[in-house]
DNA sequence: TCCGATCCGTAC
DNA sequence: GACGTACGGATCGGAA
């Protein structure tokens, strides 16, 4: 919390931290003065000092409510004084309902707290219970007027947004043990609200204990010390002595509160005390201390307060929001508490938005609507909704497709990918902020409507596509002026949104797959499993599931004794991986034959057996979902079924390829970039060595290799060659000189030497990477070519391993995120000039560097040269882009 | 029966 | 632990 203190001309623009502990029972007047004695006046002498003032800093500030023991009192206090109870007209007992309104409200209102959280105590037996069955049993049967009021408080707590705590087995004071040590550990000022004095035992210099009871006392230890007369670690041994007749804690018996004092001030503890007992010479004290022993030892346990961490909470679960107005409204209605409802509607003459809700039948009532300006728009299963300024409105979903064709709406959308996949005569859609969202920040995950719900106004929305409409209309306020200023905005305008629609045009149109190509190889692969499985059972012994790891790993590693090369993650199993399974194959031809079957197993499963299954029957093609906002670098990615990943390394997953076709009588042809993120490593780090190798169009990975090994480029073997392809790679990712060794399997020095050899060949790469670290260091985000940001705040990170990935994600994400980029431009204008140029040829797949297109026979030739065109000319870099584009009967031959 | 975690492997 | 970005199948164990 910052505040200013005004009037204040001597000093110098200043920062000062204060902890309230500090400034116990303290009011600001005071604060202020104190300020100023703190702080000395600076030399103004040839010089004025401007601005001229001061800034307090709170230490961020976590407040505990005892909630139910401050209810209990307060429920107690009016009881004795015989007043009568507070019901409403109804008959519904509110008063305490309202003494904890009033306290609360008092508390935000004169401590403003930063965090707060109202604890209560779970149903069901604490520990305590467990341990001693007496244990509060003398408390006061709770009244059950009094008890029918918790859920009253409960609701008036969710309508002040102020989050309740409740853990299973566990005390209110043992859950406020536990978050005072734990916040106060990391640098919160923990207050506790209660009147218990058994809470003073949390007392420390950052934990303090305010008694709204008592006139807000604040309690800090000193204040401790001077009530209870021992130090607050003391107050449970001063209970387990003295006992407490509402907790039923016994005590020691004979032994009373000034007794209790005089012992533990003496001693220190109970423990001490039992211990040295013989030296009390009062002969009452001395005798219970010695026959009371066990009892005492159990009364301190009771007493004390389990301060471990023994429960989960998100911080910024517990911070402190403006409350729900509306729900607050309704509730005091409720209660009947008209001085707050009038105080309420004062203070916010606008209560919160309401939202309007309405429907319609026609679209001429939807046109009422959409006449007047921009809407927010979604499709539900059954229904179509709509929402402006608070207003929302529900139809029949029949109406969605001519909105969207409506030219003259202008339409705001999450996800407009999907309406133009649905309505194939869609409009442009003006905005999609699911897009914005993922503009301003690049987590895949995050840009959900429900995640977005929750994260920008804490709160799940109604179901129902009214309300949808509404929540997208809200955050489209939220997210638009953002997006222009925070950047990401060229991004958005120029790329993302406008390949949206081009993406839904693959989509509808799918891709053909010949299910004889893949019932052939299915086949296949089947025999070749069933082999390999019965000679991989032969050499084992006995038949036992390849497919599982687990009992993989105890067939190789424990029956047959093969050397153990590693553990995985997280269960600390024998690893089987293939590097793994790769080494072993030296020892026993049982390794080699487990990865046979792992690589026929995974193409037959995975893509053989699945591939025709997604077969959508209606147009006999796979029809894949393309995510904008599934990778965070920028790329697309591709699911149900994914057909990114289709294989091409091995002789059989490339057969794979082959199933797909074009439509009859036309060609794929397949376009990739060459090298794109080299290129782009080249053109961003500008490296001499680098670009001139593509200006000359050098085979860039014998080129690194004539670099790294200092041997003339004639000279390059394809072993050479080898290793510096996986050193440009790993330069990509940012590879330690660990990942190379194990790439390459070789030894780690030599590694090590390969990344020395190639910085000093390619000082510019090194000094970008650099320079690019430093850059998101200081910025907290790391930027592609056209603006596009991804936040990498750990880049901050103390754990070297958490810095060390983001370091790497930092240097990935330019190259990765600007490739991604370069096709996406290059698919939108694709699109337009093949449109321009009246061709059939249509887009099928983006592979993140490579375009798949179908084309009728004849245009395969021009529709080639023109995809190779567009793509190769995107963008001028300081290099070429080359594209390598190739026409065949299928994706695998069409290289 | 379903779901999430884990391991593993496919692509660029 | 150690190379960036994804998605998905099989298994397994626990929750419903």
């Amino acid at each position: 919390m910052l505040f200013t203190v005004a009037k204040m001309p001597h000093l110098a623009y200043t920062t000062v931290a204060i902890r309230p502990h500090l400034l116990r029972n303290c009011n600001e007047n005071k604060l202020r003065t104190a300020i100023s004695l703190i702080l000395r006046p600076l030399p103004t002498s040839g010089r004025r000092l401007s601005p001229t003032r001061a800034i307090l800093i709170w230490m961020p500030r976590l407040f505990l409510i005892d909630s139910f023991g401050y209810i209990f009192r307060a429920y107690h206090a009016r009881a004795r004084t015989g007043a009568p109870p507070m019901r409403t007209s109804k008959g519904v007992s509110t008063e305490a309902v309202f003494i904890f309104h009033n306290m609360v409200k008092k508390l935000i209102a004169s401590h403003k707290p930063d965090y707060l959280a109202a604890i209560f105590e779970s149903t069901g037996p604490t520990f305590r219970e467990q341990e001693f069955a007496a244990y509060k049993a003398n408390r006061t049967e709770t009244p059950p007027d009094l008890l029918d009021q918790i859920p009253l408080v409960r609701r008036l707590l969710e309508a002040m947004k102020i989050p309740v705590l409740e853990f299973p087995a566990f005390e209110a004071d043992d859950v406020i043990g536990g978050l005072s040590k734990k916040y106060a550990a990391n640098g919160f000022d923990v207050v506790i609200v209660s009147s218990d004095k058994d809470l003073l035992q949390l007392v420390t210099n950052k934990v303090s204990m305010l008694n709204p009871a008592k006139d807000d006392m604040m309690y800090g230890p000193e204040q401790v010390k001077e009530f209870m007369g021992v130090e607050p670690s003391q107050v449970a041994d001063l209970l387990a002595l003295k006992g407490d007749a509402v907790d039923n804690i016994p005590g020691a018996p004979g032994i009373g509160e000034k007794g209790a004092k005089d012992i533990i001030l003496r001693f220190g503890s109970v423990e001490a005390a039992l211990e040295r007992a013989a030296e009390v010479e009062k002969k009452t004290y001395r005798e219970s201390l010695q026959n009371n022993r066990e009892q005492i030892l159990l009364s301190k346990r009771l007493a004390t307060v389990d301060c471990s961490d023994n429960v989960v909470c998100a911080l910024e679960d517990l911070q402190l929001t403006p409350p729900d107005a509306v729900a607050l409204r309704d509730f005091y209605r409720e209660m009947e508490f008209f001085t707050f409802l009038k105080d309420l509607e004062k203070t916010a003459p606008q209560p919160a938005r309401v939202v309007e809700y309405g429907t319609f039948a026609t679209y001429e009532e939807l046109r009422e609507f959409t006449g007047v300006g921009p809407v927010a728009a979604v499709v539900e299963e059954s229904s179509l909704g709509i929402a402006r300024d608070g207003k929302a409105l529900g139809g029949p979903r029949e109406l969605a497709e001519a909105l969207f064709n409506d030219g003259n709406v202008t339409k705001i959308v999450h996800n407009s990918k999907d309406v133009y996949r649905n309505f194939e005569h869609a409009s442009e859609i003006a905005r999609d902020i699911e897009l914005e969202a993922f503009l301003l920040n690049a987590d895949p995950g995050g840009c959900r409507l429900d995640k977005l719900s929750e994260t920008h106004f804490g709160e799940q929305h109604l179901p129902g596509a009214a309300a949808k409409a509404d929540l997208i209309w809200k955050l489209a306020g939220k997210l638009g002026p953002r997006v222009a200023e925070e950047g990401g905005k060229v991004a958005y305008e120029q790329i993302d949104l406008p390949v949206a629609s081009v993406l839904a045009k693959m989509e509808r149109t799918g891709i053909r797959v010949d299910t004889d190509v893949l019932a052939g190889l299915s086949g296949q692969m089947e025999a070749e499993i069933t082999r390999l499985t019965s000679e991989i059972y032969e050499l084992a012994g006995h038949p036992f599931n390849i497919n599982s790891p687990p009992q993989l790993g105890k067939v190789l590693f424990e029956e047959m004794g093969l050397p153990v090369q590693g553990k995985t993650g997280k269960t600390k199993n024998y690893s089987t991986a293939a590097d793994v399974l790769e080494l072993l194959a030296a020892e026993h031809g049982v390794a080699a034959k487990v990865l046979e079957f792992r690589g026929a197993s995974k193409l037959k499963s995975t893509y053989v057996d699945a591939l025709p299954t997604m077969i959508r029957p209606a147009t006999g093609r796979v029809h894949t979902t393309f995510n904008q906002t599934g990778a965070a670098t920028g790329r697309l990615s591709s699911s149900d079924p994914n057909l990114q990943n289709i294989p091409i390394r091995t002789a059989l997953g490339r057969e794979i390829r082959a199933a797909f076709v074009p439509e009859p009588g036309w060609v794929m042809i397949s376009a990739d970039y060459s090298q794109i993120e080299l290129r782009l490593l080249a053109h961003l780090s500008g490296d001499s060595v680098l670009v001139e190798a593509f200006q000359n169009g050098e085979d860039i990975h014998t080129r690194t290799a004539a670099e790294v090994f200092g041997a003339g480029l004639m000279f390059v073997t394809p072993e050479m060659r080898r290793s510096a392809k996986a050193v440009n790679f790993g330069i990509v990712y940012g590879q330690t000189a660990f990942g190379l060794s194990q790439t390459l399997g070789i030894p780690r020095g030599e590694a090590q030497m390969y990344i020395k050899n190639y910085f000093e060949r390619y000082h510019g790469v090194r000094k970008w990477i650099d320079e690019t670290i430093a850059k998101v260091r200081e910025l907290g985000y790391s930027t592609t070519m056209h603006g596009r940001r991804r936040p990498i705040p750990d880049i901050q990170s103390r754990n070297s391993n958490m810095r060390g990935f983001s370091e790497r994600t930092a240097v990935n994400t330019p190259l990765q995120g600007s490739a991604s980029d370069l096709i996406k431009l290059a698919m939108i204008r694709l699109d337009r000039e093949l449109a321009q140029a009246k061709m059939h040829a249509r887009v099928l797949l983006q592979v993140h560097d490579e375009l798949l297109l179908e084309a009728p026979a004849d245009e395969a030739k021009p529709a080639a040269e023109l995809v190779k065109r567009v793509m190769e000319g995107v963008v001028k870099l300081k290099v070429p882009l080359l594209v390598e584009a190739g026409v065949g009967p299928n994706w695998r031959d069409a290289k």
